[in-house]
DNA sequence: ATTGACCTTATAGTGAAGAAGAAGGTTTGT
DNA sequence: ACAAACCTTCTTCTTCACTATAAGGTCAAT
């Protein structure tokens, strides 16, 4: 008892059972324990996987991206402790990226919506590009010397 | 003077001569003056909205969702500005959204960090998923009542 | 004047991430 | 016992976002 089946994990999940199929194959989620007709059995853990999997996707990650954040784990005698650090170290500045990255854009949004309709702000042209300017451009770019 | 030709915009924004014409056919850049041979003909403007796309495809946007965004603009006498208020007050919930979720994902990656090779911690099993325990789920899931 | 690095359009191909469908087996309710 | 609603594998299709190729024009330097 207490398990569920595909269709159940879909609908908990926000997915299809096609597409969690596809993530079996893809490994990644674990090839769960089958029942005597043959069909798959998940737990709730597999829920709290496939949920991080889908807040990922979100976020802009690609499937093999949070593959590699999936498998970052440490154990006890890992012999690879330090290439997992690495490992998240390199993810944490992704995602400080991002981060940064998203603040600006909120703000330049939150400069439209208060430009909106808010009186003698908005007698000039307003775009969300407009609202990034000054903000700085992007952190490294090549060009010409 | 002072034009870019598309190899020079494509070099400064990372990306492709071919991803530029492609973004131009979906009409996500305007179509830009051209010479008289007919080359296309950028300006420092076009820097800054090929920037923006590249910045908003990172956060995980779709095309479609850029060129929304792109197209918000509010211009004086405009008769659609409650429309573009509501439209960006949209995307800025998607993007608190966004921003909820990576900081879990940064706290977590961080706890997974720390607890390498930092001593006791790192004694039993940590991975991300462990680490996101407790941050509460998703915001809102249709499970059985 | 010709080489090489640029540019043009148009069309076809690729990889990621699923979605759809066929043909059949299982479980649950009535 | 039988229909509805599940599930299985396998194969094919679609959409998105490029990417490559073909066939040719332009420009700067040698």
């Amino acid at each position: 008892m207490g398990y569920l089946r595909i269709g159940e994990l879909a609908h908990r999940t926000g997915t299809s059972t096609e597409t969690l199929r596809f993530y079996e194959s893809k490994d990644l989620i674990v090839a769960p324990r089958r029942s005597d007709a043959g069909y798959r059995l998940y737990t709730q853990a597999d829920v709290a996987r496939v949920d991080f999997i889908v807040k990922s996707k979100r976020l802009g990650f690609s499937l093999k991206e949070i593959e590699e954040l999936l498998s970052l784990r440490i154990e006890r005698e890992s012999k690879t402790c330090g290439e997992v650090k690495k490992l998240a170290q390199a993810k944490l500045v992704t995602i400080e990226n991002k981060l940064v990255e998203l603040t600006q854009m909120k703000s330049a949004l939150q400069k439209i919506t208060d430009a909106c309709c808010g009186g003698e702000t908005s007698a000039l042209e307003c775009t969300i590009l407009n609202s990034l300017d000054g903000v700085s451009g992007s952190a490294s770019h090549n060009s010409k010397p």
